[in-house]
DNA sequence: TCCAAAAAAGAACGAACGTTCGTTTTTATT
DNA sequence: AATAAAAACGAACGTTCGTTCTTTTTTGGA
């Protein structure tokens, strides 16, 4: 695979404790087949924890599912946070080839932005069968500090500075009003993004991927320069 | 206490299996007693569920938490889920109490909506040091089917009525345009408070609520009604 | 092909989980 | 004050949890 670009430096591989990991997670060279099994892992309990959560995820549940045994899986970790935390890494690397740079594609300003949204909609909902680590790792570790809290902070900022910079695109190219406050998209266009997770996920009501869109165009609608036709 | 109306009538004890549970949860009759130290219960439990969520409650830190035993904690719900379901009840209705019933005194329409934004808010956010758990068990339970989940939906879904109830209102009063669709403008307004909790709770970013206040706003701009002034 | 190193397995640990059951203490009523 | 019922306890159950340690299997380079 060709080296991508990065939204964000990949964090030292946090060597949380003066604890002495076994196997892929101590100071060894890893093996071809060693990488090659753990991106496997941490593919099927990335799965699991969109389906169920980062809190939810179990070393014994991914050794079932992996067809391995407990210490099999845990050897390439060390713990469990510094699975999760892997599980947060692959989902941004996934946001960002899934979602960011294809929106990248589409012409600086509103274009950018909308396919931003657009590919933001499609990852979040059942689309593709699966929830959203951002939004309920924000529910789980709201309280409860640490590195992966912390891995999971990092992300979603980053993440939310690459749309502050688009938007603010948006009112360089007199697309958007130079007066608005990119925070305040920033906050609604989110905002949209939870209730859609919200409604088709829990509640799972009709309509909620129109009325996300619909919302979208009513911000366009209060933030869109006067002079240009934004739709 | 008098007996204050309900948005929604008790629903049945759900005798979910044929188990035979003992203490409070089997046939028997209730003391006073017996009341005061379940209801003591819940409290003490609904605290640790608006801050670590729902799936987090265990009968063990219960019982720690009131100074009571295990088996003494889980005699009165006969289950976990069973326990779970009491917090979702109790939290329901001190939502009546502290949201809705208090917004029933600003007059119909615009300023009756608004002032359920406004407690819909403060509930929410961090202003009470608790998250809330309409957020947190949506996210626990969207695809956990099962009756901890039905509570949940049914709770949330009723007050979405009352919601859509006020909005209608605002249409019938000339304060939202007729033909705006409530589900939409109710949608946007949950968002708003989605965000908040996500930005105050997890983000801890400053200026979230400021965000939801004017957001809040930009939804009357865009369904205000044009011939009254809405603000 | 041989051999050191890495990967995986296997067994076991202490703790916590929800739940059951027999017993004791407390409550409410006569 | 006596008594039946309800509440609370204490111990134990089978599981699962994350983690540690020892042993076996597999891998990859000389």
């Amino acid at each position: 695979m060709p080296s991508t670009p990065h939204i964000f430096p990949a964090v030292p591989s946090s060597p949380t404790a003066d604890r002495k990991p076994r196997g892929a997670a101590a100071g060894h060279r890893i093996s071809p087949k060693g990488l090659q099994t753990k991106a496997h892992i941490v593919d099927v309990a990335l799965q699991l924890a969109m389906h169920n959560g980062l809190e939810s995820l179990s070393i014994g549940g991914l050794a079932e599912a992996t067809q391995m045994s407990k210490s099999g899986v845990f050897a390439h970790f060390g713990s469990r946070e510094e699975l999760q935390i892997s599980v947060i890494r692959e989902y941004h690397h996934r946001f960002e080839q899934e979602v960011f740079y294809p929106a990248l594609q589409a012409e600086r300003g509103l274009p950018r932005l909308r396919a931003l949204f657009d590919h933001w909609m499609k990852r979040t909902t059942i689309e593709l069968d699966s929830g959203c680590i951002y939004i309920s790792g924000a529910i789980e570790f709201h309280d409860n500090i640490g590195p992966v809290r912390n891995a999971l902070v990092e992300s979603v900022s980053i993440w939310h500075a690459a749309m502050r910079r688009t938007i603010n695109q948006c009112k360089e190219l007199d697309d958007l009003r130079p007066d608005a406050d990119e925070n305040q998209i920033l906050s609604e266009i989110h905002a949209l993004i939870l209730v859609l997770h919200y409604e088709a996920r829990f509640l799972r009501s009709p309509g909620a991927m129109q009325r996300a869109l619909t919302g979208f165009d009513n911000i366009l609608w209060r933030y869109g320069a006067p002079a240009s036709a934004n739709n």
